[in-house]
This record gives structure tokens, sequence and C-alpha cells, in this order.
DNA sequence: CTAAATCTGTGCGTTTTTGCACAAATTCAC
DNA sequence: GTGAATTTGTGCAAAAACGCACAGATTTAG
């Protein structure tokens, strides 16, 4: 982060910004297999040789998408490590808010099933790093079997307030989940 | 139109749009003389030279913007030649609609006063056209002043429908206008 | 009024985007 | 299943957008 920040080049961002706009889109039309390269290039606006610049195929397009929202929420994450769950959840739950048509459709049913196991890897991942198993009340339980418990918890409240169009305030299903998660871990 | 139809780039499209699109919206929020070419190319998103490759400065900016919106009237006037006003007008008024944003900053007080009359020269020289003073209720009329006339009329019934932020149909204002000049020309 | 800051217009070399063409692969319609 | 149509991935050369630097004009602040 602060050894190289060179900074992309203007149109290299528009360019990928459109395309990734214009392939949310279409995923929330169509499943991924019906979406060609060639209805990205259109609906992007933007020469179907670009898209070639910058992805190898459709599906490295997908998982550098993936990927990049992963790492967003990543250094959310460190940046709330010294916070509450239900504080930090706070901070969780604005992303998803502000990305709201990415999460939807990646998480709907003609969403690529691929995100869904990316994401609980990651969480999994996120409540390695803190979690203290020599003490509390989660002494002498199988790592393993905590992290997926609360792992799959988590991704499974995302999903269903994602899907149900954010019927719930943000704030009060953060600090619910934050409450269950600060009582367990 | 059917001799030359050289197709422009996608880039040049894009970033003209950019660029006027951004144009417009500082036109509606600060006058004319206090829009730096830097501040149209930051909204823009445009490299600031890239808004010299295209026009001389903000002024041509402005000409070249005004210029093509009066050509694409012009042509809805030529294929509108076979009509009478009040049908002619829906064509037209759609036209504003449309292009909302645009008629309401240059007809607005802060907009460019040099829009009003280019527009009005316009519109006179339209109905110049047809305008046919050797029968009718016109016979013996000047034909400057008559031009003049109705030519400010028009130019003053759009300005005030546009102003008022459209708060009466098209149709219905169209209709009526047009009533109004197929009765007198 | 003066100094600092900003904006302007332009030259220049670099990077990106583009369209086109083409062969191979895939999908579609009948 | 076969043939037509579409899609794919790639090479290439031209066009556009870019950032930077610079000197001069203009604006802003004290």
């Amino acid at each position: 982060m602060i050894i190289k920040m060179a900074k992309i080049d203007r149109r290299v961002q528009k360019s990928q910004d459109a395309i990734k706009n214009a392939f949310i889109e279409l995923m929330s039309e169509k499943s991924f297999d019906h979406i060609t390269i060639q209805d990205i290039s259109d609906r992007a606006n933007v020469g179907r040789r670009t898209i070639y610049d910058h992805y190898m195929d459709k599906f490295d397009l997908l998982d550098k998408l993936i990927e990049e929202h992963i790492n967003e929420l990543r250094k959310l994450c460190e940046s709330a490590s010294e916070l509450t769950f239900a504080e930090g959840n706070m901070i969780w739950f604005e992303y998803f808010e502000q990305n709201y048509s990415f999460f939807s459709t990646m998480l709907s049913s003609k969403g690529a099933p691929a995100f869904r196991k990316s994401f609980l890897e990651f969480v999994v991942e996120e409540l390695d790093i803190d979690l203290d198993l020599t003490e509390g009340i989660n002494q002498g339980l199988s790592r393993n079997l905590v992290l997926r418990f609360f792992g799959a918890a988590i991704v499974e409240i995302v999903e269903a307030w994602i899907t149900n169009g954010l019927s719930e305030p943000a704030d009060v299903v953060a600090r619910q989940m934050g409450q269950l998660l600060d009582r367990n871990l």
C-alpha cells in the first residue's frame, strides 16, 4: 500500500469501471454462462479488444471482481480490528449497502455460486485471526468447527439481508449480529 | 449526410459527451464566466489536454454545443416540413423535453444570453422558408416584421415553458402554440 | 500593490483504446 | 447432424487520450 501506489491511468480506470458495471448489470439479467464478451463490450461501450487488454476471459473478470471486493472487505477488517463486532459490523454493512448491486447479483439465484464460496472462505479467514480458544467460553472446542459454525452464520445473515432487498436498516442488522458474535467470540 | 458518414471514434464520442455534460452541469451551478477549463476537465473526468484536442476554448465549446442543438432542431424542421405547426410542434417539444438540462441552463438567468439570440435567429430562419406573403391573411405586411413578430412569440413560449420547469404537458403547449401559428401563417 | 496561486494554451513522448482481419471454437436453427 | 451464424482470442497499426512541463496571463488574498 505504502510501497507502491502507481496511480492508475484514467483511461484504464474508466474502461475497467465500465466493463465491471456492464458485467454486473448483465449478471442481473442472465446467467453467467449466457453472458458473452460481446455483450459486455456492447453494454460497456468499450471495444471488445479492450476487455482482452484487461482480462483473460469472463472467468478472469468474475474472479477479479470478486477478489477486489473481498480485498476491500479485508481492508475494512484491518482498520476495524480494535472494535467490537457490533461496531465493526456497521462498517461492513455500510460497504454492502454501497455496493448493493454487486452483492445482490452475486448472491442471487442466477449469480455465480463461486462468490458464496469465496466469501465464506474469507469470513472464516478473518475470524481465524482473532479467535482465541485458550480461554473463554470456547475453550476445548475444535477451531475448525467454531470457525465454520460462525462463518456460515455470518454469511447467511448477510445473504438474507441482501437478497431481501435491504428491507431492514443496516445498523439494526449489524448491531444484532454483532451482539450474537460479541457474546460468543 | 448521405455523402459522408465517417462514424465517429468511440473515444471521441465519449470524451465529447463527458465534456459537454460536465459543462452543462457547471452552467447550472455558476455563470459561464466563472467556469474554467480546469473545472470542466475535473468534472468530466477527462484530461485537460483532451478538451483542447476538441475545442479552442470554452467559448468554442459553448458555440459548438449551441450549434449542435440548433442543427438537430433544423433536421427536425426538415423532416416535419409537410406537417402543420400543431403537428410539427409536437416533435419540437419532445426534443426540448429530452434535452431539458441543456435548454434549461441555456435559457436560465445564469445561462449565456448568447443562446437566446442564436435560437431566435434560427427560428426566424425557419419561418422564413415557408412564409408566403403573396396571398392569405398576411398579404402586404413586411416580411421582416412578420418573421420577427412570430419568431419572438415562439421563442418566448418555449422559454417560458422551459424555465417554468415543464409544468404543463408538452403536447398541450405544442398544440396550443400550433393553433396560434396555423391560424396566422 | 504585490506576491502567491491558479489557470491557460501548447509541444511532446507515452500509454491506452480501437477497429479490423482471421482462424478456430462454439452455439443455434432446422 | 449439418451448415450457418456467432463468438472467441490474438496480431497489428492507427487514433485518441494522457500527463507533464513550461511560459505567460489572470485571479486571489493580505
